[in-house]
DNA sequence: CGCGGGGTTGAGGTCAATCAATCAATGTGG
DNA sequence: CCACATTGATTGATTGACCTCAACCCCGCG
């Protein structure tokens, strides 16, 4: 496990922007000035609510958050995963009033940096505001996976994708040792990422490790067969953007 | 019917971005400036291509135009409508390799610009990148209801939602007469666009015209009961972000 | 006049939801 | 240390929403 204690906010949120954009020495130094208000969050805390004007974007630095949304009825959707490194509510920079929420889906430590910070910061450093708008049209190109997941894939293809997403995306900020993911994140969770009901998450997870894809072991998930879960998941990096893919 | 020849194409591009941002006289005049080739298509044309690399970026002049998805085993999503005005690929800007296609659902009009032009008038004009980027936030908060849209809500309920949200993204653009829209696409792409069969979109038409809330006849769709099609669709326009919601 | 694309209809099948237990792990108060 | 509550995972039985298949209809068009 790594100790938290010795990575400081900057370096998560940096790191990230590295794999996703062409950040320089220069820039660097100004990302790690941005003041960050570091807090601790138990699994499914609201961060922010639809509705919401918020003066703050936060940058997760450890543990799993979702954007979500509710329909009328009250069945719950999450559209995205955000995983360390990642700023789920940068739209917020310009879209006043949010049109979802953010919760955690596991224990989460977040760092929130103000609005006006972060635009001074874009209005001075091109490359950064670049970096930046990029990262929301990552987000959005994620989605669009997502709508074709949950649209046009059956259960058992579609969560073999979003395993395939979360683990690609740890392995990418470093979070993933040996093949293997510490994910507490419950089933009923998934299942709201899935548009599917929790007992149907359970029997595909079964599904998957009867055919040898996975093995869980607690919160710990292991792609026991790479490739073939992949395949499985009829799963493509193209849509997340990665400067460079040599790891898959 | 509106005569389009009367029409420049910057008409509608700067139309659309006053709608969602707050675009100044001077800015209006570097928007017409932008040098537009444009060009009639069918129905059912690829306009950009998954992995292309495109050099240009092009607004809806008229028409409906779908971003759509493939997966392996050749079922087709479409994650997003765009209308007149719309910038559908803006992300192209930013991201290099396209991880969608771009298709016209119906015969549209399409005007293409290339992205060193847009990339300099960015540079130059702060409020106009502003106001991409904005556009680019908003077509990411369409993807996030879509996805809740096909996850969570029942085959009637989604219907109900994206004709209320065609209706009006239409309606905001002057392009709806007394409640009447022309929309001259297909069951089976309603199928593509909701994650369902052409047969159920067939049946659930069904259900929204004998419930008095739709009537059609050809290409136009009416909403006889607005405010009921509303209810019926869990329809609510925040995710939409429109500057002035006055006309709903 | 035949053809094709899109819309409509019916019948039967299937995937996944719902309902309702049970079980395992963890925590809590007495 | 044990009764008890709670949360999450698992299982079986049943139901239901939606799909698939296969017609058929309608209309514009070559």
């Amino acid at each position: 496990m790594v100790n938290l204690s010795l990575i400081s906010s900057s370096d998560v949120l940096v790191r990230k922007l590295q794999t996703i954009s062409d950040i320089r020495e220069a820039d660097i130094g100004v990302l790690r000035a941005i003041p960050v208000q570091m807090k601790d969050f138990g699994a499914n805390h609201d961060l922010v609510r639809e509705g919401d004007h918020p003066a703050y974007s936060f940058v997760v630095l450890e543990g799993l958050v979702g954007s979500t949304k509710h329909t009328g009825d009250g069945k719950r959707q999450i559209t995205s995963f955000f995983v360390a490194g990642d700023i789920p509510d940068l739209h917020g920079l310009h879209l006043s009033v949010m049109d979802c929420n953010f919760s955690t889906l596991t224990p989460a430590r977040i760092g929130f940096m103000r609005h006006d910070t972060l635009r001074t910061v874009c209005d001075q450093h091109p490359r950064i505001a670049t970096a930046f708008w990029r990262s929301t049209l990552i987000d959005a190109a994620i989605y669009r996976e997502w709508v074709t997941n949950v649209g046009r894939r059956e259960a058992y293809t579609r969560m073999a994708h979003i395993l395939c997403e979360l683990i690609f995306r740890l392995r990418s900020v470093g979070h993933i040792q040996d093949h293997v993911a510490d994910l507490p994140i419950t089933q009923a969770a998934l299942g709201d990422a899935l548009g599917l009901s929790t007992v149907h998450v359970n029997r595909m997870l079964q599904e998957l490790r009867r055919k040898g894809l996975i093995a869980t072991s607690g919160s710990k998930v292991h792609a026991l067969d790479w490739p073939g879960l992949i395949h499985a998941g009829d799963f493509d990096t193209t849509y997340l953007h990665q400067r460079n893919r040599t790891d898959q």
